[in-house]
DNA sequence: TTTTTTGGGTAAATCGTTTTAGTTATATTC
DNA sequence: GAATATAACTAAAACGATTTACCCAAAAAA
């Protein structure tokens, strides 16, 4: 049981062959450089019987490439994160290519201390939610010629491949859903944030109230407020001063708190509130009432990075590989989050 | 700003010295190998100024230690488990480890697939979720002197480190709450396996039951099963046909199919059913009403695998650092789960 | 004076691969 | 029959570190 680890040098003596010729035979290039049939057969049986493993880390030392690719998001527990991660799993490990998941909690200091971190490691590719001040150090990966693919974000001044979706659109519509559904006071509770992600939804909520002649009502949080109970008040006072009757919140974590405000400080309003949330949850559905939300393709999000970062790759000289993907996010509509207009 | 990767060689060669002088400074065994205080410096000072990074990937392949710890789960999309990855990345990064995060979807072949795939990378120490049937491997790992500590669930016939808790004591006690608050018809809803967490939870349910003297009621549901109106259909049928007045969900997935049954199928009860889950849930708080939850202490359970794998690390040597912990889940009370009955 | 110690270093092997540039023997072409 | 091609294989350098086993000069001990 106890196996010690097998070398191509140990089959290379085992054989009476060379060990260029076991490599050779190992990685499929027996017929390009004129290994026999014989001494093929021979290898790859022989390499079979003792279950032989190249180690990767020689391999990757000699070729440059790992076959590691890192997907650094913001918060791996946060539900959307997580979901796409294991998304991402399984296509990576289905092409061959491990994962490795990191946190950087939106701080540049920490994005950079991973992206180097990894740069020592050789990591062949980056799939990146870029913390807002990594510009530069996105745009050293790209000059280098590291195949990075940035998403929930990006960076308009710099050229890189990207895959987002529309957010603005997606907030228009679903705006426009409460709208059609007879809210009048619809706030928008965000985070001030100058993240492109952020700005293009509160951009679309704008719209659709200017579209419609509404009053536009937006909360900006500060961002990542330690005190909860600060920002509970926050959204407690603003949903009182502007006698809101639906509320649109433009992050989970938000939407959180906000319906934690809710029981607390008006539970008579929970059952007329129209309320919608950006990005869904599980839990969403069996809340009651039901929570709309505004849900993006994590499937497909999720298979575009790979694509694109897999392409990248594999166009390692041919120069770039561009793609740009902006997709499309969907409402899911729980009807009873508007419970006394629709029923 | 396009800057090479410096080898340990460009600074033997920038300096005039070998590079086994390099590698002695900055490896801090100057004064162990007597170099010279102004050679050690100037050494140090160059690698600073071309801000040197060593390739790990060399080093890992020479010393074999890479620094990476594995952390193999169920599911990283799993909220336990995100959560607790999230801990646990912490608690690695600061102490200089990387940590790389894989689901075993709970599969043996996924499981094994893994566990080859990262012995071939070396990596220092694993931190797993086992699924039913790996214990040879897991074996296999042990006594290769590999560092290993399971959680959530263990092998009692293998002598490994585990970190688990109490699961049936924290069933037992939550149980107990139910009764506490008079409910008598106290369904447990779990699934049908034989995992060691699984059963203990039972257990601990149909021991308080037995110390009440009240009947026990047991839906097992299939494991995994893909269809989930199947579920659905179970527990509807097992809530009406034995009258249940409250529910213990063994399991957070439970939970969710089963607030969705008792919403669409006995909307009258949801205001009256006592109801636990075991895993706590951010949205459980502010769910309606507010779910009581079992709450396993994820700080704690993350600090204790990260320690023990971090000693195992250390005391390569000295055989066995044994740490079998079991820990204490706690009951978050969240009292209007029971509306009509404390308020 | 010879021997031993010590201070300050270095050459070269090693980890396990990949890959370039050969080598040798036989077959083919002119 | 000399030159060229081809088939089948291999020696050795390289990747970037670590580490063992030296080396040499000056100082201390004999």
């Amino acid at each position: 049981m106890k196996n010690k680890r097998h070398s191509i040098k140990d089959i290379a003596a085992a054989l009476n062959v060379s060990v260029t010729t076991v490599s050779f035979v190992l990685n499929g290039k027996a017929r390009e450089k004129r290994i026999s049939e014989e001494v093929t057969k021979k290898v790859l049986d022989y390499a079979k019987s003792i279950n032989y493993k190249p180690n990767q880390l020689a391999q990757s030392l000699r070729t440059g490439r790992s076959k590691i690719i890192v997907v650094m998001v913001e918060d791996i527990s946060n539900y959307f994160f997580s979901k796409l991660a294991r998304i991402i799993e399984d296509i990576a490990y289905d092409k061959g290519y491990k994962v490795l998941f990191c946190s950087n909690e939106n701080k540049d200091e920490r994005s950079r201390d991973l992206i180097n971190l990894f740069r020592e490691r050789q990591v062949d590719g980056y799939i990146i939610v870029p913390s807002p001040g990594i510009q530069d150090d996105i745009a050293e990966l790209v000059s280098d010629d590291i195949p990075v693919v940035l998403f929930d974000r990006y960076f308009p001044e710099i050229e890189t491949n990207y895959v987002i979706i529309d957010n603005s659109e997606a907030v228009h519509k679903a705006s426009q859903h409460l709208v059609d559904n007879s809210y009048k006071n619809i706030g928008f509770i965000t985070i001030s944030s100058s993240q492109t992600q952020m700005e293009a939804r509160q951009r679309g909520y704008r719209e659709a109230m200017k579209a419609n002649n509404l009053n536009e009502f937006v909360l900006e949080v500060p961002f990542y407020e330690k005190n909860l109970n600060t920002v509970k008040d926050l959204i407690k006072d603003y949903v009182a001063v502007h006698d809101l009757d639906a509320i649109f919140f433009a992050t989970n974590y938000l939407t959180q708190i906000g319906l934690e405000v809710i029981r607390e400080s008006y539970p008579e309003k929970i059952n007329e509130l129209g309320i919608i949330t950006f990005d869904d949850n599980d839990l969403f559905k069996i809340y009651f009432p039901p929570i709309t939300a505004v849900s993006q393709p994590l499937e497909e999000i999720g298979r575009e990075l790979m694509t694109t970062v897999l392409n990248m790759l594999k166009n390692t000289s041919e120069k770039s590989y561009k793609n740009q993907k902006i997709l499309s996010a969907s409402l899911i509509e729980r009807n009873s989050s508007f419970p006394n207009k629709i029923g």
